[in-house]
This record gives structure tokens, C-alpha cells and sequence, in this order.
DNA sequence: GTCTATAGTGGGATAGAC
DNA sequence: GTCTATCCCACTATAGAC
């Protein structure tokens, strides 16, 4: 029934992620499908509808991602970084759309939020900890995207730097201290 | 000579941390300055030139900011930290521009960038400690800048969890490991 | 579901006179 | 250093026919 609106979407979310934001526009989308732009607004109201669409795409592929990856890991949280490495690697600009501005609280599914950030709790097994940890997660693939780090060695070793500071403490560690 | 310069760049950047990007357009910045837009032209190529003033405007006044900071601190991460948090929170369009995309380097003072940095390297002790450090704080202010965070309790203890993480190791500590 | 035609807005930038 | 006049571009979105 509404087949036309996912394929529509689909085409926008690789627009967006082989041009980026100056490349998502409803003339350049219709062009693509093969079709005109006016015809666009009868699947979706206007542009924000389109990228809230691309946005909860993103957010439910990064939930699936993640909680695969923490699923019976040696190392959950190591595990969960590299499956959110992997995410913003492969789709920069959609990360950029998730993440960059305000997030549509209200418009997004019951639920989803939570859902995608329950993998990073479970991993470092605090919220304070998991917020610490989302902090440093985000900005390091945000540096790493924009090209602020030399390529050096360094930049792996602060990642492992990273990991050994936010990791939930294993029974033996706690035993210790 | 060329104060005039200095006076749009002033005003350009006021625009900005006012009215977000949207508001820095060459009509309305000559606007501001009660001129019209084919005069800017005068003094600035175009308005790329434009951000990129703005940006190493940014970037010094960070600077100074910093060293200022860490100068003689008790804990100069705690201290760098709390000076890059009222950066971010006066000027927060502005640090946007400083971070989001690539860093136009070639067009950079020589040694603004390093000098920027220097504080950090030298609050945490370490190249790879402060490249993680750097990750989490800069995660943490855009993450809070977008409103990411619930106002909760968790946010200030998650800042606690990322200093204690990274500082540099104090003798007495070192002495213990 | 798609089309044509078009409105309306806003933006960056140049030429050439004063 | 500033102006007027203007160009050219791109975009979102609507109305109404097929």
C-alpha cells in the first residue's frame, strides 16, 4: 500500500549517504526515482517528514547492529564500539542526520531511543558510566569522521584507553578494590 | 588599514551565535551593519573566507582560554574541562563551525591548531590519553548541546567518571602501580 | 500516482558608477 | 568604501489536469 513512500525513503537514505545533505533535495530525489517533484508530496507532506523517515531508519538498523554485536560478547563493550564503528563508517551522513541538531523526541517511535541505547548500558553496566562511555564513543567517531586526527598510532590506542576506562568492572576486578 | 575587516567579521560572528548558521548570510550581515551585500565583497572574497575567519577567531580565543585554564591548576583537567565547558556554552554556534566537517588546516595560522591542543597534552600527561580525552569531551559537549541527555543527576556524574578517567597520573598514584 | 505549470523565497555573487 | 541594478542559481511547495 504505502510501498511507493519505503522506496521513495530508500532512495533518499542513499542519496544522502553518497552526496550528503546538499545532495538530499526533493528535486534531485524525483530525478532519481524518475519521477517529477511535485509528485513526492503525495506520499509525504514535506522534506522533514522524509528525514525524520531516514533518521528512524538509521536509529532501528544501529539498535539491531548493537544488540547483536552484545549478544553472549567476551567483551560486550569492545564489541559494542565496533559495531557502532562500523555503523558510522558505513553510512556517515546518516549518523550525521541522527546525531547533529536536536532529536525529534516526540516524533520518533515509543520507545526506539531507549531501545538503541540499551546495549551500552547493559555493556558498561552503570548509566553513569554508559553516559561517560556514549560520550566518548560519539566524539571519537566524530573526530575520526571529520579528519581531526593525525594518522598516527595514537588514535587506536586512545580508543583502547577508552574501552579499559568505561568497561563494567569484572567480578575479579571488584574483588580487588 | 583593514579594521574594516575585523569590524564584519565581528558582527558576522555575532550574527551567528545569535541566529545559528540560517542567520550568517551575506544579505544579512550587511544588514547589520546598515551597508549593503555587494559591499562585503570588498573586503572578503566570498563567504567562505567569511567562516573561516570566524573559525580562527574560534580557535584563538579557545586558545587563550586554555592556557589560562590549566596555568598553575590544581587539576589541570578538571580545569581545562570546566574552561572548554563555558567555551561550548557561550558559543555554541560558533564551536559547531569550529567542529562539524573537515578542518580547513591549509588555511589555518601555522601552530594554532597545535596550540589549541597543547593544554589538553599537557593536563593529561599523554598523547593517547589526551586524544581519548579529547574524544570524550568533545562527545560530551555535543551531546549535551543537542540536548541528548536527560536532566538527571547522570550527566555531571558521568563529566566525574571521564576526569578521573583521564588525568594525568599524579606522583602518589604512579607510586602505587 | 504522475504530470505541467508556476508561485514564492532566498541565497551568492558580479558589473560598473560614484 | 559604498552604491544601484541585476543575474543566476537552487530550493520547497501548491494547484489542478490526466
Amino acid at each position: 500500500m504505502t510501498s511507493r513512500r519505503i522506496e521513495i525513503v530508500r532512495a533518499a537514505r542513499e542519496l544522502l549517504e553518497h552526496g550528503g545533505p546538499a545532495a538530499l533535495t526533493m528535486r534531485g530525489l524525483a530525478d532519481q526515482l524518475q519521477i517529477k517533484a511535485p509528485s513526492l508530496y503525495k506520499h509525504l507532506p514535506d522534506k522533514g517528514a522524509l528525514e525524520l523517515a531516514i533518521v528512524v531508519d538509521g536509529f532501528e538498523q544501529a539498535a539491531l547492529a548493537f544488540e547483536d554485536a552484545v549478544l553472549d560478547a567476551e567483551d560486550p563493550l569492545a564489541a559494542f564500539v565496533s559495531a557502532y564503528r562500523v555503523f558510522v563508517a558505513d553510512h556517515p551522513h546518516v549518523y550525521r542526520l541522527m546525531t547533529e541538531g536536536p532529536l525529534p523526541r516526540d516524533d520518533l517511535p515509543p520507545g526506539l531511543e531507549e531501545r538503541t541505547a540499551a546495549p551500552l548500558v547493559q555493556a558498561t553496566g552503570d548509566p553513569a558510566r554508559a553516559r561517560a562511555a556514549f560520550g566518548f564513543i560519539h566524539g571519537m567517531v566524530s573526530l575520526e569522521m571529520n579528519g581531526r586526527f593525525p594518522n598516527d598510532g595514537n588514535t587506536e590506542a586512545a580508543w583502547a584507553r577508552g574501552l579499559e576506562a568505561f568497561r563494567a568492572p569484572s567480578v575479579a576486578t571488584e574483588l580487588l578494590t
